[in-house]
DNA sequence: GTCTATATAGTGATAGAC
DNA sequence: GTCTATCACTATATAGAC
């Protein structure tokens, strides 16, 4: 899919080092090191390092924006779309979880793309807020604050990297079978 | 209950500082601003940037071990003891919410109190484990991965925080109230 | 308790050789 | 595509005056 030019192994890198040590942390020498370059080499394929960082995130956040787009118009019930959001989370986060984690940590040290990535994660946020009310009234979710439902589910799927990067985590396919039921049933019996 | 001696002025507006730009970003000077003083003029009440976020977060964490060792053999259902440690989030999120936020996203810049913190961490998660465990034993959890259950319910309770302190957010009283109820019984109606 | 001045080490980034 | 050398600035922290 992306290609492995060395621009492209240059994000990857800083992506693995942000999801350790957060963006601020990991410094330009740091970064070149990972690569054993000397620092000054990584700006013959970057700008800047707000340059990586604006790459790794936009990139995610973009993805998620254009399937949450797809999901909230099929004709399929609340508990089908929120199946699908599910299901974008645990792919995305199996396929790119150091991004993932600099998308959840970093996004505020974003400059010039802040503004268009706090739209992007509002207009997220508010599809998946009507997707849990139109659940409410047609009987298929718990008439509870929606509130606490989105922010329950939300926090989950946006820290699914954490556990499916650590040692004795959590493998993809226990994800998809269990983390529906979790998510919609609770963990009572 | 903390007296509000000018250390903890100090270490509460950093804990705000950093909850909103992560410890690394935020320099002395900045915190130095905060508080209308000079950088230099913060080194005669600490002794080290390192110092206050050690603080911070060796505090709370001391208050999660603690309160688990009280909840873990208490002679009560494994649903009261999950409600009990909800609370327990619930009630330090409400009390310290930039505190809280330090404790998830800059732990990780803990220098001689490293191994301590993740120590108690990890000893904090284990004993939700076995509280989780004993439940499917005796049948009040649902018989699937402890860790898939485990991983949700403490990726909520983790970012409370977020939710808490965020404008048009949610407040104490409704999560009490709705929050046990959403992560034990799900969302579904 | 705060200040000015400063030490020492690092920061992102550029210029120009190979 | 990478290097050495370097610029301009910023970081944490200390010394000592008031």
């Amino acid at each position: 899919m992306l290609k492995t030019t060395r621009k492209n192994e240059i994000i990857s890198k800083a992506a693995k080092l942000f999801k350790k040590r957060g963006y601020s942390a990991v410094t330009m020498r740091d970064l070149a090191d990972a690569l054993n370059i000397k620092a000054a080499s990584l700006y013959n394929h970057i700008n800047s390092k707000q340059e990586i960082l604006a790459t790794i995130i936009i990139g995610m956040a973009e993805a998620f924006t254009n399937e949450m787009e797809q999901i909230k118009n099929q004709p399929i019930s609340t508990q089908e779309k929120l199946k699908k959001i599910i299901e974008l989370h645990i792919d995305l986060t199996v396929k790119s979880p150091d991004a993932m984690a600099c998308l959840n940590n970093d996004w505020m040290h974003l400059e010039e793309k802040l503004s268009y990535f706090v739209k992007m994660r509002a207009d997220y946020e508010e599809n998946f807020r009507i997707i849990l009310k139109e659940g409410i009234a047609q009987g298929e979710i718990a008439d509870r604050d929606p509130e606490i439902m989105l922010f329950s589910m939300l926090s989950t799927l946006r820290t699914l990297y954490i556990w499916y990067t650590k040692k004795d985590g959590v493998d993809a396919k226990t994800l998809k079978e269990q983390m529906p039921a979790t998510l919609l049933n609770g963990i009572r019996n």
